[in-house]
Parts: structure tokens; C-alpha cells; sequence
DNA sequence: AGTATTTCCTAATGGTATTTGGTTGTCCAT
DNA sequence: ATGGACAACCAAATACCATTAGGAAATACT
């Protein structure tokens, strides 16, 4: 009774494996074909294995988008937060969110499948469970305080509605990269046609609601500060 | 051999008929269980027929989707032609812009399977025909000759790029109108809580984009003219 | 009346998700 | 090591799906 140093069963740590993979064939399938293309078959034929096999790791294929939704949330969480890291250093508030909505929009093009099923609706009966929203709501939770922090930095004015300026922000970003990813999924986050909009709109949101730069000690703003480097600015 | 004033078939118009019908249960079918819960054997069923007699109106699917896009793209292009008519009188461009935003969300809403197919790709091999993308290009340069006869009104100015412009609130709306899908597909335009976004966002981008309000004969443009009420402007 | 065409059917094929029941192998305790 | 518990897998079967093939009935045209 001395077996010690192996208290997680092998099996449990196998039947991890096989789940992982089967989830990642499952994205790359979907990345293949879209949501709808994903089949147990298909997925089954590339493990190896038969199609009812798959019951053994998940009940059902509702599961199986479950956990996908789970892995995909949790998958822009940590894009966002970890892009974070280097946005938070920007001097400027259009910068910032120009740098947040590339990054966001970065994951989406590079993870189509999952963007889709986070996205969109592709799934007639599908609704994630608490569990597997649980990190869609971390991202939300993570964009709220990115926001409240832009506030208590005066990037924001100390009277504005929060929830206000994310709903719109999200809207802006949902947009891009909505109608990136349903017109032209294959271009990158750089030359793409509509993902190459987020300087010009970050700068517009920032004009719009952004708190006046750090009133520089004189009577009168000065006319041109230096803002980010966009191109169809028409004032 | 006088038989005349029969010109079309009856059968002919029989035959329209039964398409028409089998494309309204589709559409009824989708705006229930989403694009991906489309099957011929459902249709059929409510047609009172067996699935293989809908091959004498559709070659595949692929056809009956094919013809959905036609029917969305060009009720969306009604709609908004409509819409048109009204928002012409509007004042101000935050206004009109506001008005085609609801319009168009409008539709969306009380339209959303129609929407999902011809806003989202959620159909894995399904690429409309050119006949049938026709008047979702009669949308776009619908609403390019708008934008450009805002600018012959001077509502925005004469050097500015219009493809530009128009990119950007497509963007916008996009995004309204996919949030709004996703998330909450039974709210109405009014009560949404991201279609309610549409005047705020509209105003920004009037302010971003528009021409300044009429020079009143001064050499100098005003610091502070009557702008809509918002908040927070930097400049 | 006869003929061609349209419309609908039944039957069948191969795909899907899923359930059932059985077989093999792996692990653990005795 | 042997027996029992459990995991992983499979084959078979069900029910749905899109689709094709071939035939029967209705419709229109000559």
C-alpha cells in the first residue's frame, strides 16, 4: 500500500488526452467547414475510432459544442488578457483600443470556428451551459474593469456610463470582425478590408468619448495634438 | 386553333406558385430553428407532400438556399428603398443615419432567418449564384448612391471618401444588427438593447464624419455650435 | 384519342446522431 | 494470481436526413 506517487489514475489522465484531442480535431474541423460541417463521423474517422465510441467521452454532440464553447471562451480570454499586457503601455486612448480590437480580431481570424460558435447562433438548439459560458462572462467581467481602469486613468471622463461606452465598443469590434469573418475569413487582421477600419473607428470612439488629453496648463486646447496615425480622418 | 388569351400556362403558374410557398415554409422554418434547422422532409411535411417531390421545384438544397438569398437580399432592398422615401425629409445626417440603422434592424429583426443567411455564412458549401447575390449588390450601391447624394447636400464633405464612409457605418450596423441577432433575437428595434445604441452611434458618426453644420457667412467656424446632446467630446 | 409533360409517389442509398448490448482490456484489491 | 470493477471499444439497430431511380397518375396539347 505503499504506491505513493501516482494518486491521479493513468486512465483518468488518458481519457483527458483522448477528450483533448477529440476537441481539436472537432475545431480544425470546424475551422474546415464552418459549425454546421462538424460531424461525430468525421471526427471519430480521423481518431481512428468508431462514431459510438465517442459517447464514451461525450453524452452528446450538444456536449461537445458545450465544451467547445467553453475552450473557445476561455481560448479569447486569454488572447485578450495576455494582449493586455502590452496595451496597457500605449500612451493614448485610440491606440489602446485600436490594439485591443486587433487583438480580438487576431484570435477571431485565426480561430474561425470557434469565432462562429461564440459569435453567432450557428446551432438551432444550442445554448452553453453555465459552466461553458462561465469564461464569456470573465471576458466581459475583463473588458468592464479594462474599462473602469481607463476611467480612474482620465482616458475616460469620471461621468461617463461605463456599460454604455463597452456596449457601443463591443459593437464597433463585433461589427469588424463580424464582417470580416463572413466576407473575407482567409485575409489577415492587417490588410483585411474591414479589420483595416479599427484605427479610424477606435480614433472616432476615443474623439467621441474620450476625456480631453491632460488640459496642458493653458487657456485653450491646442488644435492639433498628436493622435493616432489614421488614414480617413475627414475633419 | 383559337385558343388566344392563354398565353402562360396555368402550369406555369402553378408551378410559381408551389415554389413560392415551399420558400415561404422555408423561410417560416428558419426564423424558428435558425438556418441549420432547415430540412426538406419538414418542408415538405407541411406542404403535404413527400421530400423527394420537392426535387421537381429545387435541383438541390443548395438551390433552395440559393433562391432564400435572392428572396432576403431583395427584401432588404425593398425595405430599405422604402425606409428611403421617409428618411429623404430628415434634417440632420445623425437623423437619417439613425432612421436607415432602425430600418435596416427592423427588417433584421423581423426577418432573422433571412438575415443569418445573407449576413453570416452558416451553410458550409453554400455560395450564392451570381443571379442571386444581384440585388444584395443593388444594396450596396444603394446605399453608395446614398452616401454620395448625402454628399452632393453637403452633409459630408466634398473631398471625403465615400467607400471610405460607407465601409465604416456598414461596420456599425453590422454590428448592431449581429449583436442583436446573437444575443437577444426577440427584442424589439425600440426596446433592444444594442439596436437602442443606433441614435448614439449615429450621432458619433455624423460628428466623426459629417460636414460642419452650414457655415453661418463667419470666417471662423464656431467653438461650440448645437451639436446633439452627447457627453464627452475630446476636441 | 393519343401523346407528351408535369407532378407525385414508393423504394432504395448513404449519410447523420444516438441507443443498446456485448466484448475486450486495464486496473485494483484480495 | 485471481476475481471483480470499470474503461474503452465495437457491431448492430433506430430514426432522421438529402438525394436518386423508376413508375403511376394527373394534366395539358395536338
Amino acid at each position: 500500500m505503499e504506491k505513493v506517487a501516482a494518486p491521479v489514475d493513468r486512465r483518468a489522465r488518458r481519457r483527458r488526452e483522448t477528450i483533448e484531442e477529440a476537441l481539436d480535431l472537432a475545431v480544425e474541423l470546424m475551422a474546415e467547414q464552418g459549425v454546421a460541417g462538424l460531424s461525430l463521423g468525421e471526427i471519430a474517422r480521423r481518431m481512428g475510432i468508431r462514431p459510438p465510441s465517442l459517447y464514451v467521452y461525450f453524452p452528446s454532440k450538444m456536449a461537445l459544442y458545450d465544451a467547445l464553447f467553453n475552450r473557445g471562451a476561455a481560448g479569447v480570454l486569454q488572447a485578450m488578457q495576455e494582449a493586455h499586457h502590452a496595451i496597457a503601455d500605449l500612451p493614448t486612448l485610440a491606440e489602446r483600443l485600436t490594439a485591443a480590437g486587433r487583438a480580438l480580431a487576431r484570435w477571431c481570424l485565426a480561430n474561425p470556428g470557434y469565432s462562429q460558435l461564440l459569435f453567432w447562433r450557428p446551432v438551432p438548439g444550442f445554448q452553453p451551459s453555465p459552466e461553458a459560458y462561465a469564461p464569456a462572462l470573465g471576458l466581459i467581467e475583463f473588458s468592464r474593469s479594462w474599462f473602469g481602469r481607463l476611467q480612474s486613468e482620465g482616458l475616460f471622463p469620471a461621468d461617463a456610463d461605463i456599460d454604455l461606452l463597452l456596449r457601443d465598443w463591443v459593437i464597433l469590434t463585433a461589427g469588424v470582425v463580424s464582417q470580416q469573418l463572413a466576407n473575407a475569413p482567409d485575409e489577415t487582421v492587417d490588410t483585411g478590408r474591414f479589420t483595416s477600419a479599427l484605427p479610424s473607428l477606435a480614433a472616432m470612439f476615443a474623439r467621441e468619448h474620450g476625456a480631453p488629453p491632460a488640459p496642458p496648463r493653458r487657456r485653450k486646447s491646442p488644435v492639433s495634438t498628436t493622435v493616432a496615425p489614421s488614414s480617413g480622418r475627414s475633419r
